[in-house]
RNA sequence: GGCCCGUUCGUCUAGGGGUUAGGACACGUCCCUUUCACGGAUGAAACACGGGUUCGAUUCCCGUACGGGCUACCA
């Protein structure tokens, strides 16, 4: 029997979603796509002391705007599995069930001790030089839990009401062998792996009881997530196990971890100097919100994109594709193992990519604000005239008024170098004589400015066009100058030679 | 420290027992453009190291080094 795709997204609530998780949320929406499958939000709640609000509705946004919306799920009109948030589905007993079925079965037991007892047996243990503390087949031996305790003693500690929190019962010595999509069969040795607290004192599960809990519930067909879950994978495997769910455990698979781009580690919001989070985030308990991707002017489909390009590759040298046709061809076979450290200047370049498929109207659009505010009033058909002059020139449409706000504004200096270099005494003369031609012409546009330009050398002199330019808009580069001529009119154009002329003498 | 995972140009990557080790970003040069950019061409740039296995290893195996992850009543 072949089980449908059921894929989720399980973030947890404690913090905006950044660009790491939106590619675990990616891949999984791909590969849902690809094979027809499910793709479910699950709100992972069950730590209640790192709940931040407004970290869901931040995930919910950030997944609409990137076009990956789940079909099922918190936000996203919930399912036949709902509740999908783990805190409302603590309130149902859910979990309390299958923890308790691990305790009936043996598999787990209760344990009374406090944090200081825990922080006490820590201390012992690194006395003696033992590396890594661990609650296990060990050290449970000489801790207050059901296994130590009498049944009598334990009984009363219930009905007194002691805190407690249930741990899975981990062999001392067992090999633990799994196999993941990606990384093929890991083998780690039970004596590596903790007692496992799977219900919290609190009452709400834990991530290991929780997820397994309701990937099982939901009919999850892949686990997919990042490489951080490792090396806990081989704990789950026990539970699903010792729940007799080992058959009908979902498939694993570990994603390869995005990684800063100078230096080590994952990428860090704090340290970073590009955006980490898809939409701008506001910390409630910090000061300064961190700005997103789409603040930054990346359009969703090229910040999709790149994201699909870190830890995958279709096999061929093409690198532009739209969700769409990601959802077809994506697979796991061509993830990679390895972490992917990221390019924020090949990140410009995908969103340049991006910018020059659009059309001059659609780019006019988006820039038309700027000009608004900037108290700017032009014809939609001058905006689009001027997008499409320096569409080639920007990787973000916030550049089109860095690049061009001459053609709104008269120049207020002219380019020092260019002038220095090339305005000499007959200069005046010169560009006088040709403003007396252009002011004569009849026709002003881009090809008959150009014609005319060329016969004006023959008739009053050798014209340097750079330094034209400058006169014109006041710095040295820009696009074509007859069509930049052609865009300010002949009156404007005209009247910033003569503006120069006149400033320049 | 221990455990797990990984390692092809600076970066993202293709490839995979016999290749001139391919592409993209960034960088250099040239062409196009009466400027800049775009575009085109081109250059520099990589199989971490040491042992095996093999006629032959960048590719397979083992070590080492390096990188990353985990090591909570966090996910």
């Amino acid at each position: 029997m072949i089980k449908r795709v059921r894929v989720r997204f399980a973030p947890s609530p404690t913090g905006g979603l950044h660009m790491g998780g939106v590619r675990t949320a990616l891949f999984n929406y791909l590969f849902a796509k690809k094979h027809g499958g499910d793709f479910i939000l699950r709100i992972e709640d069950t730590d209640q002391t790192r709940f931040v609000e407004g970290a869901e509705e931040y995930i919910i946004n950030a997944l609409k705007w990137c076009g990956i919306a789940p079909n099922e799920g918190v936000g996203f009109g919930d399912g036949p599995h709902k509740p999908y948030r783990q805190s409302e589905r603590k309130e149902l007993g859910i979990y309390k069930t299958y923890a308790d079925k691990l305790i009936g079965s043996g598999h787990a037991y209760y344990a009374f001790d406090t944090s200081q007892e825990l922080d006490e047996m820590r201390k012992r243990m690194e006395a003696a030089k033992v590396v890594a503390p661990q609650y296990n087949a060990i050290t449970r031996q000489n801790m207050r839990n059901s296994l130590t305790l009498s049944e009598d003693e334990v009984k009363k500690l219930l009905e007194n009401g002691t805190p407690y929190v249930v741990r899975l019962k981990v062999p001392r010595n067992e090999e633990i062998r799994f196999q993941d999509i990606i990384r093929g069969w890991v083998t780690v040795n039970s004596s590596q792996v903790d007692d496992k607290v799977l219900l919290k004192s609190d009452g709400m599960p834990t991530y290991h009881l929780a997820h397994i809990v309701d990937d099982i519930e939901m009919q999850i067909s892949h686990a997919v997530r990042g490489e951080e879950w490792l090396p806990s994978a081989p704990a789950h495997i026990l539970i699903y196990r010792y729940l007799g769910l080992e058959n009908e455990m979902p498939l694993l698979a570990h994603l390869p971890l995005i990684l800063n781009p100078d230096g080590n580690g994952k990428i860090s919001k704090r340290e970073a100097r590009f955006p980490v989070f898809p939409l701008s985030w506001k910390d409630p308990r910090e000061e300064t919100p961190y700005i997103g991707y789409k603040e930054s002017g990346y359009y969703p489909e090229a910040f999709v994109n790149i994201l699909a390009l870190l830890g995958w590759n279709p096999g061929t040298n093409e690198e532009l594709f739209s969700v769409e046709e990601l959802g077809k061809i994506f697979d796991f076979d061509r993830v990679h193992k390895s972490g992917a450290k990221f390019d924020p200047e090949k990140a410009k370049w995908f969103n340049q990519q991006y910018l020059r498929k659009k059309s001059d109207a659609e780019l006019a659009e988006a820039f038309k604000p700027v000009l608004k505010e900037k108290g700017i009033v032009r014809d939609d058909k001058f905006i689009e005239e001027f997008c499409k002059l320096l569409k080639e020139k920007v990787q973000f449409t916030h550049e089109f008024w860095e690049q061009g706000k001459y053609v709104f504004e008269m120049p207020a200096h002219y380019d020092e170098k260019v002038i220095t270099k090339k305005w000499n005494e007959t200069s005046k003369d010169l560009y006088t004589k040709l403003l007396t031609r252009l002011e004569n012409l009849s026709n002003w546009d881009a090809i008959i400015l150009h014609d005319d330009f060329a016969l004006a050398q023959t008739e009053i002199g050798k014209l340097d066009m750079q330094l034209v330019r400058v006169l014109i808009t006041g710095v040295a580069g820009g696009p074509q100058l007859f069509d930049l001529l052609a865009l300010l009119g002949k009156e404007e154009s005209l009247t910033r030679l003569r503006t120069a002329l006149s400033k320049l003498s």
